[in-house]
RNA sequence: GCCGGGAUGGCGGAAUUGGUAGACGCGCCGGACUCAAAAUCCGGUAUGGGAAACCAUGUGGGGGUUCGAGUCCCCCCCCCGGCACCA
C-alpha cells in the first residue's frame, strides 16, 4: 500500500473500477430482500451545492451500509429538470432552457460521479425527456376520464407591464422583480387536480406513518385542516339569496355582530357595482401578491358594504362587511363575525366600533371578561336566548337542530386543503395534452398522439412563454377527426413530475406503460431523504398522487414512503459591505481573511483583493443572494470526496442546520491521514489473523481493549441504523482509532487485537468514506475480497462482559465521589460502599442521612440535610 | 398572522428511557522534533476562586414538578423552515 493517504490518486482508481463492474446497477431478485432509497432528486441548478452533498452523502451512507447486510440496495439519481430558473437564464442569455437544462445536467452528473455515490446510472432519467413526461400527460387523461381533474378560474399574480403571471417569488414588495410594476391579483381559467377527493384518507393514513417523523405529520395535519361544523345560510335582507358561512363554533351565534366576506366575494363585487367607494377599495386589495404569508401580515382593512342579513334565531338585522383579512380560498370566503370570541374579528371590531357581545362564559366560574381581548375558551352559553347554560356540544347540537329544521344549516366537515392547481402559463414544463375544438369544446388528446412534445429550439422575446407564439405547436386537430383544433399552451407544476418519478426508476426504460411489474418488486421506497422544507407540498403531492396510481392499478401499497428522513440546511458566515444607500454587497467566503482573538473567536475581516475591512454578518443558509456558498468542487479538488463526505456526515446530525467549517474539513481530512498511517505502520510489520475471545484469555489490558473494539461495533450500529445519528457514529470510531494509536505491544495477541480492530474501523467507515476504506481494506486482508459485500461487523458479545462497574455517588442530586464495585453488588453493598467513601464522608459530616436512591449500573443518591 | 422546529464552552456538536453536562472534532495556549518552516507528536482548554486538592456557578429568560431537570410542565424572548406559482 502507498505510505500516504493520496485521494487524488486513489479516488478515480477505484471508481473507474466499481465503474468497470457495473458495481452498483441492480436487478430485481425476488430471492433477496430488496432496500430502495432515494433522496430527493435536485433541480439542474449549474453546480452541485452543499445542500446536494449533505443529502446524498446520507443516501449513500445509508444504500452501501443497507448493501454490507445483504440486501438488494436500488439507488438511482435523475433530474428535476422543469422550472423557472431555467426560463431565467433564456431570458437573461438567450439560451434554450433545453440545452441550458442539459448542459447543467452533464456538469452535475459529473459531480456526483467525482463524490463516489453509487447510483445506479442506467436508471437515470431527467422529468424533460419526453419518455418520461408522456407517461404524466397519459396519466393526466386517465384522471380526466375520472373526473379526478376539473378546470375553474382562479387568482393569479398579474404583471400589467410585463403581461404575465408572476410565482410569488417574483413578486418583491407587491411588485413585479422585472418591471417594478404593482402586481394585480387576476382570475384565469385554471386546471385544478381533486386531492380534497382524497383528504380523509390523506390524513387517516398520516397514523400508519410509524417511520415519519412526527414534526412532519403534523404539519401535513394542519395543512390538511379537518374541521367539523355547520354551514350556515343567513338570508340576505335585498333578496337576492343567503350568504353561506361555515363555523366551528356554532355556539357563539348569538354573539354575532355582523359578516365579512372577502375582497373576492360576489356579495361584494355586486355591492361595488353602484358604488364607487366599495369599487375603489376592492381594487385596492387587489393590489397584492396572491400569497397568504402576504395577506395574512397586511393591516386589517374594511368598509360596510350596505348590505345586510338576518340573524336565523334572532332575526336581528347585521351588517355585511369586505375585509382584506377574509380569504376567499377558505370556506365558503365569508365568515359570521364574533368579536367577544375570535380574536381577529374582535381586533377589527375595536377598529371600526363594531359592536362586541359576550355570549360565552367559563365553566369553572371564573370571571373572564371580554373588555381587553376576545375570550376564545369553551364554556356555558349565555345571552342566547332559549339556549342558554349549556356547554359546548350541547349548545352545537341545540343550535344546530333548531337552524337544520328551518332549513338554515347542516352539518359540514370543512378542509382547509384546496384542490391542487397544477396548470402554469409556463413554457418549460410538460404540455397539457388537452385540444380546444373551434367552438372552444375541451377534448382530452387519445394515448397514440401522446406525447405532445415541446418545442426545444425556442427564442425568447420578452418575457411571455414562447408557446404562445408558435403556430406550429398550437395548431392542430382534434384526436381521431380533421378537425382543426388549438392545443392548450399552458404546462404543468413541476411537482406534478416530482410526484411520480420514485415509481418510474423502478422500471425507467418501459415504454408501454408507466410502470410495469418491477415496480411491485421494489416499491414502496424504504427511506426517502430531503430537505425539511417539502415536508408539506411536495410530500403531500406524492403521497396523493401514490394514491391516485394506486386507484388506476399501479400501485399497490398506500403510501410510497415508508421512512422519510429530512435533513437540514447548510449555513455559513455572511460578509458584507454596505454602501451609504443601504445596499448591501455580499462577498464570498473564499474571498475573505478573517482574524480571530486569542480565542478563536472572529474580530474582523478583510477582502483578499483589496485588503479592506469587510463587517462579519449572521449565519445564514447558503444562498445565491448572500454569496456565502462554499463551492464543493474546490473541496474535492483539494481534499477528496471522501473528507467531504465524512466532514459533511461528522459535523452534525442529518436533521440539524450545518454550519460551514473549513477548517474543520481540514480536521476530516487528518483523521483520514492518521488512520492510513496507521494501518500502514500494522501492515508494515505482516498481516496477521483477527483476535478472538482465545487470544486475549487471561489478559486484562487486551481483554479491555477488545471490549472497546465491540463496544464501538454496537454504538455504530445502533447509531446507523436505528438513530440516523452519523456524526456520533464517527466519534466513536475516532475514540477507537486514537485507542489503537496507543497501543504500544507487539506482541502476537496485541498485534492480533489491532488486527481486529483496524479492521473493524474499515469496516465501520466504508460506508462514509468507500474509496478510502477500499485502499485500507486491500491492505488488511490478503487476498482483500470486495469490501462493498462484506458482511458489516458483528458484536462478540462475549467481549462485552465487564467484572466491575464505576457508579457516581451523588450528595442531594451533586457528584461528589465515583466508587467502583463488581458488576453483580446488590443494593445493600452499593449502599455500604458509597458510604464509606472518603469524600461522602467529609461531605456528610453534620448531616442526617435521610434516603439512598441506588440506580443500577449508574449511580446513588445520597439525600441528606 | 398561522403551522412546525431550534437555542448547550471561543466554534460545530455529545449527553439514546429524568441519572456523572461538555464525548468527538475544530480553534486557541504551552511543549517536543527542526537551522527554520510545514507536517507530526505530547499536554492544557466551560466560567469564577485556588499552587493544588477542591469549592461555587453554569445548558436563551422567568417560574414549577422531582431524591435528581439540558431532558418533563407553564409563561416569555430570539432565530430558522413552510404558508399552496422557488424547487
Amino acid at each position: 500500500m502507498d505510505e500516504r493517504y493520496n485521494p487524488a490518486d486513489l479516488e478515480p482508481r477505484v471508481q473507474a473500477r466499481w465503474a468497470a463492474a457495473n458495481a452498483f446497477a441492480v436487478v430485481e431478485d425476488p430471492a433477496r430482500a430488496k432496500f430502495y432509497c432515494l433522496c430527493m432528486f435536485p433541480y439542474p441548478s449549474g453546480r452541485l451545492h452543499m445542500g446536494h452533498v449533505r443529502n446524498y452523502t446520507i443516501g449513500d451512507v445509508i444504500a452501501r451500509y443497507q448493501r454490507m447486510l445483504g440486501k438488494n440496495v436500488l439507488q438511482p439519481m435523475g433530474w428535476d429538470a422543469f422550472g423557472l430558473p431555467a426560463e431565467n437564464a433564456a431570458i437573461e442569455n438567450n439560451v434554450p432552457p433545453a440545452h441550458w437544462t442539459r448542459s447543467n445536467i452533464d456538469y452535475m452528473r459529473g459531480q456526483l460521479q467525482r463524490l463516489g455515490f453509487g447510483y445506479d446510472w442506467t436508471r437515470e432519467l431527467a422529468t424533460c425527456d419526453p419518455s418520461y413526461y408522456r407517461w404524466e400527460q397519459w396519466f393526466f387523461t386517465q384522471l380526466y376520464a375520472r373526473d379526478l381533474v376539473y378546470r375553474k378560474t382562479a387568482v393569479v399574480n398579474w404583471d400589467p407591464v410585463d403581461q404575465t403571471v408572476l410565482a410569488n417569488e417574483q413578486v418583491i414588495d407587491g411588485r413585479g422583480w422585472r418591471s417594478g410594476a404593482l402586481v394585480e391579483r387576476r382570475e384565469i381559467p385554471q386546471w385544478f387536480l381533486r386531492i380534497t377527493a382524497y383528504a380523509e384518507e390523506l390524513l387517516a393514513d398520516l397514523d400508519r406513518l410509524e417511520g415519519w417523523p412526527e414534526a412532519v405529520k403534523t404539519m401535513q395535519r394542519n395543512w390538511i385542516g379537518r374541521s367539523e361544523g355547520l354551514r350556515i345560510r343567513f338570508e340576505l335582507m335585498d333578496g337576492s339569496g343567503d350568504l353561506e358561512v361555515f363555523t366551528t363554533r356554532p355556539d357563539t351565534l348569538f354573539g354575532v355582530t355582523y359578516m365579512a366576506v372577502a375582497p373576492e366575494h360576489p356579495v361584494a363585487r355586486r355591492a361595488a357595482l353602484h358604488n364607487p367607494e366599495i369599487a375603489a377599495f376592492l381594487a385596492s386589495c387587489a393590489q397584492t401578491s396572491t400569497s397568504e404569508a402576504v395577506l395574512e401580515k397586511l393591516e386589517k382593512r374594511g368598509l360596510p358594504l350596505n348590505v345586510a342579513v338576518r340573524h336565523p334565531l334572532t332575526g336581528d338585522v347585521l351588517p355585511v362587511w369586505v375585509a382584506n383579512f377574509v380569504l376567499m380560498t377558505y370556506g365558503t370566503g365569508a365568515v359570521m363575525s364574533v368579536p367577544g370570541h375570535d380574536q381577529r374579528d374582535y381586533e377589527f371590531a375595536k377598529v371600526y366600533g363594531l359592536p362586541i357581545r359576550q355570549v360565552i362564559f367559563p365553566s369553572a366560574g371564573a370571571n373572564v371578561g371580554i373588555e381587553e381581548t376576545a375570550c376564545t375558551e369553551k364554556g356555558l352559553t349565555g345571552n342566547s336566548g332559549d339556549y342558554d347554560g349549556l356547554e359546548f356540544q350541547q349548545a352545537f347540537d341545540a343550535i344546530a337542530g333548531a337552524l337544520a329544521t328551518a332549513g338554515r344549516a347542516e352539518h359540514q366537515v370543512q378542509f382547509r386543503l384546496r384542490d391542487w392547481l397544477v396548470s402554469r402559463q409556463r413554457y418549460w414544463g410538460c404540455p397539457i395534452p388537452v385540444v380546444y375544438t373551434a367552438d372552444n369544446t375541451l377534448v382530452p388528446e387519445s394515448a397514440e398522439r401522446l406525447p405532445v412534445t415541446l418545442p426545444e429550439d425556442v427564442e425568447w422575446k420578452g418575457v411571455a412563454s414562447p408557446l404562445l407564439g408558435m403556430p406550429s405547436f398550437i395548431n392542430t386537430t382534434v384526436p381521431n377527426t380533421n378537425q382543426p383544433a388549438r392545443r392548450e399552451t399552458d404546462t404543468f407544476d413541476t411537482f406534478f413530475e416530482s410526484s411520480w418519478y420514485y415509481a418510474r426508476f423502478c422500471c425507467p426504460d418501459s415504454d408501454n406503460a408507466m410502470v410495469d411489474a418491477r415496480a411491485r418488486y421494489w416499491m414502496p421506497v424504504d427511506i426517502y431523504i430531503g430537505g425539511i422544507e417539502h415536508a408539506v407540498l411536495h410530500l403531500l403531492y406524492a403521497r396523493f398522487f401514490h394514491k391516485l396510481m394506486r386507484d388506476a392499478g399501479l400501485a399497490v401499497a398506500d403510501e410510497p414512503f415508508t421512512r422519510l428522513l429530512t435533513q437540514g440546511m447548510v449555513c455559513k458566515e455572511t460578509y458584507f459591505r454596505e454602501a451609504a444607500n443601504g445596499k448591501k454587497t455580499y462577498f464570498n467566503p473564499a474571498a475573505v481573511e478573517v482574524t480571530t482573538d486569542e480565542k478563536g473567536r472572529a474580530v474582523a475581516a478583510v477582502l483578499t483583493t483589496d485588503g479592506q475591512p469587510v463587517a462579519i454578518g449572521a449565519v445564514e443558509k447558503m444562498s445565491k443572494s448572500k454569496n456565502n456558498g462554499i463551492d464543493p468542487q474546490t473541496l474535492i479538488d483539494r481534499y477528496g470526496a471522501d473528507t467531504v463526505r465524512l466532514y459533511t456526515m461528522f459535523a452534525a446530525p442529518p436533521e440539524q442546520t450545518l454550519e460551514w467549517s473549513d477548517t474543520a474539513v481540514e480536521g476530516a481530512f487528518r483523521f483520514l491521514r492518521g488512520l492510513w498511517r496507521l494501518v500502514h505502520a500494522h501492515v508494515a510489520r505482516g498481516v496477521v489473523a483477527p483476535a478472538t475471545a482465545a487470544t486475549v484469555s487471561g489478559k486484562p489490558t487486551l481483554q479491555a481493549l477488545r471490549r472497546r473494539i465491540h463496544e464501538t461495533i454496537a454504538k455504530v450500529t445502533d447509531d446507523i441504523s436505528r438513530r440516523y445519528k452519523f456524526n456520533t457514529a464517527i466519534a466513536a470510531v475516532m475514540e477507537l482509532v486514537n485507542t489503537l494509536q496507543r497501543v504500544t505491544e507487539r506482541d502476537d495477541a496485541a498485534r492480533a487485537v489491532l488486527q481486529e480492530g483496524l479492521e473493524s474501523c474499515v469496516l465501520l467507515l466504508a460506508p462514509i468514506v468507500p474509496h478510502c476504506a477500499d485502499g485500507l481494506w486491500a491492505a488488511l486482508k490478503r487476498p482483500a475480497d470486495s469490501l462493498l459485500d462484506h458482511p458489516w461487523p458483528r458484536v462478540d458479545e462475549t467481549a462485552l462482559v465487564r467484572s466491575e462497574v464505576e457508579l457516581v455517588v451523588q450528595i442531594n442530586g451533586k457528584k461528589r465521589s465515583v466508587v467502583a464495585l463488581a458488576a453483580d453488588a446488590d443494593h445493600a453493598e452499593i449502599e455500604a460502599a458509597a458510604l464509606a467513601d472518603s469524600h461522602v464522608a467529609r461531605h456528610l459530616e453534620g448531616q442526617t442521612v435521610r434516603k439512598v436512591v441506588v440506580v443500577p449500573g449508574r449511580l446513588v443518591n445520597i439525600v441528606a440535610n
